[in-house]
DNA sequence: TAGACGATATTGTCTAGGACAAAGTGGACT
DNA sequence: AGTCCACTTTGTCCTAGACAATATCGTCTA
């Protein structure tokens, strides 16, 4: 059951490996009573691989939302029984055009298989069409991967293979289009800590397919270097992706802040899975919970300027 | 001279922009007096931005070698000119072939002229080739835009742009090549705390154009998923890239730390700015210090593999 | 003169428990 | 059903001392 021959951790290598900050690390063996780290002849705390284990496994079911209360202190079999009952409802993209291609994406996933993963994704792409491989099947398999890697039916490095192969085949996707010149001129990024790049990759597509005029930063630039860039540039809309590991406090603040240091006349575009988890809505920003959404508010932007214009 | 409107950062802001950690942080106002952050009335620490420019600052002339000591108590303007000298023997790359475009490719990144760039770097790509694309014009670019932000010649967030398209172009340019199938079979990935692709990114198209068979898992997996999916997927080698932004100890440790959890016969080849810097080097792991340095490393791998087989 | 060794200085990380703000939860009231 | 307030949970920050790891420098030896 226990993974032999791995060694034990000191606590910043469990910091680096499960993402979790040492003072959380410290906090949680005085409140809960896990975990419960062996100690070096100087005192140190030094973590048994297999509560490390256990702490990455915390740490993952902890960005899907639950909290640490209901999660810390169980033991590891309920644990990842836990981890696979919360993904009720896959019902929705059943019937995307993609659905058939999801089983054959995780098989080859399961055996490393890049070049068949490259033709797999590519002959999607070809077939779909840039939009529709976005949204019908990007979008749904991204979720897809994640529920396979949290009910442990894949690794974390074949969703990294995965985030990889995708992220080539949306570039090969977007570079293919020749760089648009239409209303409105957008400025796409995520904000600092958010580091995942698909969810600004998909919708840096969604745009390019109708030929916007687009310029990604790519992730994570602090919010003075993107009122700057932005009034600099002179963009008409500031696109911003957010992933639903963010944390909503921070992510809010950044928004906020933002939002108080650009003009009125730029506006901001906030899309993700955060966005339809969120409550308080700061004003001044457009939400926009899915990629389906993104041509009508094109299309909305461009009948309100040129009502504007002429 | 001093930007005004910037807000004053708490420590973990400046954690974040810096690189340095807390601890760090607090134990240099401890010892050295510098840096003297107000307090908000909480008494947590809050930084001016002027200090959080010093402070990133230090943190670039670390990387470079020099001691606290040295650079933490000087001031700001003894420390830029310190930068700038550090900077001597840039020769080697002045005869690169793409010496000639890199004024080009900083002006238009001053304009944000995202399709511009574009077509200029895909220009660079389809003259010289992958190769010598990425070895004489991609790698003393990165170079370049470095020195040109700590230089305040441009902002972060054409830094950003820069890294964008140009990540962007290098992915065309591998997407383009049909998949390798020749030995040795390479893992590539970083480490937890190297988030930069660039580097990757490059010696994956070293690798490709030699037709090597490669895998790519993206930035920052744990040594622990490493060592799992080399053993797993069954390959010769695995490709770490090390930026300079990495601190040294943690990045040695992992290493160590990897080349523990592997079997003898998986390779461990690291390369990056890093490894031109290191002094004490692990045995059991090829550092490769130049891109160039990959080709002739392939050719003495095949040749040991036909001369062990048959 | 080069290299090995040991003493000393420097530097980052770890420890402890208390404190408190931010985020989530639940109940009472419009 | 929605808004406000109190309560609980949770992560981050604080202090200052200790010490391991690393760098530097002087000394001895071949």
């Amino acid at each position: 059951m226990t993974v032999p021959d791995l060694p034990d951790s000191p606590i910043s290598v469990v910091e680096r490996e499960t993402g979790l900050s040492k003072d959380t690390l410290r906090v949680w063996e005085r409140r809960y009573g896990f975990p419960v780290p062996l100690r070096d002849r100087h005192g140190e705390r030094l973590y048994p691989a297999d509560q490390v284990l256990r702490l990455r496994l915390i740490s993952r079911l902890l960005d899907r939302g639950l909290r640490p209360r209901q999660v810390v202190g169980v033991p590891l079999e309920e644990l990842i029984a836990r981890a696979g009952e919360g993904d009720a409802a896959p019902a929705p993209q059943a019937r995307a055009a993609g659905a058939p291609l999801f089983e054959t994406t995780l098989r080859l996933l399961r055996s490393y298989d890049e070049a068949g993963l490259r033709a797999h994704l590519s002959l999607a792409l070809q077939r779909l069409g840039l939009q529709r491989f976005v949204t019908e099947f990007a979008a749904p398999m991204n979720v897809q991967v994640g529920d396979a890697w949290s009910r442990g039916e894949i690794a974390i490095s074949q969703e990294h293979l995965y985030t990889e192969q995708m992220q080539h085949q949306l570039r090969q996707g977007i570079g293919a289009i020749y760089p648009g010149t239409n209303a409105p001129s957008v400025m796409l990024t995520t904000l600092p800590g958010e580091e995942h790049q698909l969810g600004l990759l998909m919708a840096h597509a969604c745009l390019a397919v109708e030929s916007t005029r687009c310029v990604s930063l790519g992730v994570q630039t602090p919010a003075w270097d993107i009122a700057q860039a932005a009034r600099q540039h002179g963009a008409d809309v500031v696109g911003l992706s957010f992933s639903e590991a963010l944390r909503h406090k921070s992510a809010l603040d950044m928004l906020q802040d933002l939002r108080a240091r650009l003009p009125e006349s730029i506006e901001i575009w906030a899309g993700g899975a955060l966005c339809s988890r969120l409550r308080c809505r700061p004003p001044g920003v457009r939400f926009v919970s899915r990629l389906e959404q993104i041509p009508p508010l094109l299309a909305e932007y461009r009948e309100r300027a040129s009502a504007a214009a002429p």
